[in-house]
DNA sequence: CATGGGATTGACT
DNA sequence: GTCAATCCCATGC
């Protein structure tokens, strides 16, 4: 079955040279893809290097040199020493600026994505088909997991690797957003540069 | 070289 | 509601 992505087209490295805000509000509505999955992005957060919220803060370093990179390319690091969190990497070179991916909704190769998270629907039957949704993708740990992305994509570029991000498409031309506070962080936590899809049943932590 | 702190999740009380 | 898991890497001695 080919995935569902009529009317979509891949993000090239310009899209994400824009400043990050602007990106991480454009990206709700498109979506981000392997080579055997897919969702659509409902939920980001925006981190610029003017704030310390953002790895970038601290400077150029083997760590953050992905962010200091070259714009449309993937930003994957171990949070907690457990999970793999997918960003992508804005504004020019030389600016250390990124969107977290926190959210999708799954839209091709659920059963792949059920696997590689471990949930079997015999066993752990889903109470609906909106907490099956959030079980495989509502939130930035699980999301990875689902689509197999690990630290070894870190540095891939989006718009030529396994990696990608297509355009908005047909039912997500427009999508009502709503701004938040951030989500996990100790410092900065006062800017709204979280952005969700209002509505959605995989936005991980729902605005009040 | 030792230490400490996470852009989280799932299991458990 | 609480809490441990687990590892990369920035920092400081």
């Amino acid at each position: 079955m080919a995935p569902p992505f009529i009317g979509r087209r891949r993000l090239g490295r310009a899209f994400f040279a824009r400043p990050v805000l602007t990106v991480a509000a454009e990206l709700i509505g498109c979506v981000l893809a392997t080579g055997d999955a897919a969702g659509v992005i409902v939920e980001t957060e925006a981190y610029h290097d003017s704030e310390p919220a953002c790895h970038a803060h601290v400077g150029l370093t083997a760590r953050t040199a992905t962010l200091f990179g070259p714009p449309g390319i993937a930003y994957v690091y171990r949070s907690y020493g457990v999970h793999a969190l997918v960003n992508a990497v804005c504004e020019p070179e030389g600016v250390g600026a990124a969107v977290l991916i926190r959210g999708l909704e799954p839209v091709w190769g659920q059963e792949r994505m059920a696997l590689r998270r471990r949930i079997d629907s015999l066993t752990m039957p889903p109470r609906s088909d909106r907490a099956h949704a959030r079980a495989l993708c509502a939130g930035p740990g699980r999301l990875s997991q689902a689509l197999g992305i690990t630290l070894t994509d870190n540095g891939s570029e989006l718009s030529r690797g396994r990696l990608s991000i297509l355009s908005r498409g047909p039912g997500w031309e427009e999508p009502e957003i709503t701004t938040a506070t951030r989500i996990g962080i100790t410092k900065a936590v006062g800017l709204p540069w979280r952005f969700c899809a209002v509505q959605s049943a995989c936005v991980s932590v729902p605005p009040r």
